[in-house]
DNA sequence: ACCGAACCAATTGTCGACAATATAGTAGTA
DNA sequence: TACTACTATATTGTCGACAATTGGTTCGGT
């Protein structure tokens, strides 16, 4: 289960969380133009809760508006992709030293238990370990390094983001057994509380992670 | 000047600005409750406005607000001050890495002139080099990582609570010239194109500059 | 044919009113 | 007195209508 907290308890939430999820899943296309009234009676709603959401897409980079003009739905460009990817790097980079020096035994222990798992699906070569996997195995890392700002930037902004450019790039092929790899060599660096040898892998392996998507790109 | 380029046209542009310097001028307390109704008389504009302006300094972690109760300011905590240094550092580090490596050699250039004029202004004493200077150097160097996620990160969210807690705390003392050392080795650094050694001072500089303001709040 | 100005349709920005929800206070009972 | 259920009030959430702005289109002039 990668999906988060997030307790939807208003229709302007609700509205939001379907948009943000049409338009990261490609339902609504990169570029495309977003039209308030056309978006209110698609979701049945009033225009101010798709002004609302819109606005919150905007925070996210997931939108770009323009006063008196309106709304597009950013596009996928390779400056993009590096650009995000940069900052993913710096973030979790010191998420993953935070967490080496923050995570408690238990959750270490965790985390290994997950790694462990991984290596069961990887080894009967199962598909599923790409995304899902990959996914719980960074949400763990940035949960664990307690400090919030990065937990939001990261969950609410950016990861989203990510698998937008994933899922419309068609996301990556056979580094399932080389990142399975690398995330063991994070873990151990976590669980010998080496901070400094845990962000550099972290690092190491979102260059490498990038290297792999951008490819398609070009 | 530090202001960026923020074209308000909309009044909700200019709501939200004004609200938002008032919060971090501290002319609205931290920890305040924000009603909108209040708001709405006190600015002259609709409700809708204020709402609008309040899911935006939301985005900017500027404010903390909870579903059918409403908006309070952010109040000023060590943890907090101590995650959000985490990262700045992060991002900062990274964004000096990249200015080193994109930025044109006109605006290294002008980065080495910035600095001799601040150089003039702390041998003279201008206690004005505190706040502005050193406000200028790091929006530059930000500006130079040609990074369009960072740059928005950064100024439109982290900086304007770095400079809450710093107004709200009384900003640093004698720390003028040390940091001033601590630029020179920077710029230094992005002249010589050094990216790793560029994105370690920059680490370096920004934990010194989070201990001195650490002390007050203890 | 080309350029500019004045209109026009469509879209966004702003507003006030109504609905839904939470909090505080009151009354009632054990 | 302490606790619960209820009610009242104030605040937020949602909506539809009106105002303002944009970009395109048409028309006229050179």
């Amino acid at each position: 289960m990668h999906t988060f907290k997030e307790t939807a308890v208003t229709a302007s939430d609700k509205t939001f969380f379907q948009l943000r999820e049409d338009i990261v899943e490609g339902k609504i296309l990169a570029g495309a133009k977003l039209s308030e009234t056309e978006l209110s009676t698609k979701y049945a709603v009033s225009r101010a809760i798709i002004r609302e959401a819109i606005n919150r897409l905007e925070s996210s980079h997931l939108v770009e508006r323009k006063a008196n003009v309106g709304a597009r739905v950013v596009s996928l460009t390779k400056e993009g992709l590096v650009e995000l990817y940069q900052v993913r790097e710096s973030l979790e980079g010191m998420a993953a030293r935070l967490a080496a020096k923050n995570m408690t035994d238990d959750e270490v222990q965790d985390l290994n238990k997950l790694l462990s798992s991984h290596f069961d699906e990887v080894k009967d070569g199962q598909s599923y370990y790409q995304e899902e996997g990959d996914v719980d195995f960074h949400y763990r890392i940035v949960l664990g390094s307690k400090n919030n700002h990065l937990i939001a930037m990261l969950m609410n902004g950016i990861y989203h983001l990510v698998r937008m450019y994933r899922v419309q790039l068609g996301m990556a092929g056979p580094r399932v057994t080389t990142a399975f790899d690398e995330h063991r060599h994070i873990v151990q660096a976590i669980s010998n509380r080496d901070e400094e040898l845990a962000e550099m892998l972290m690092r190491r392996h979102i260059t490498y992670s990038r290297n792999n998507i951008q490819n398609k790109l070009i």
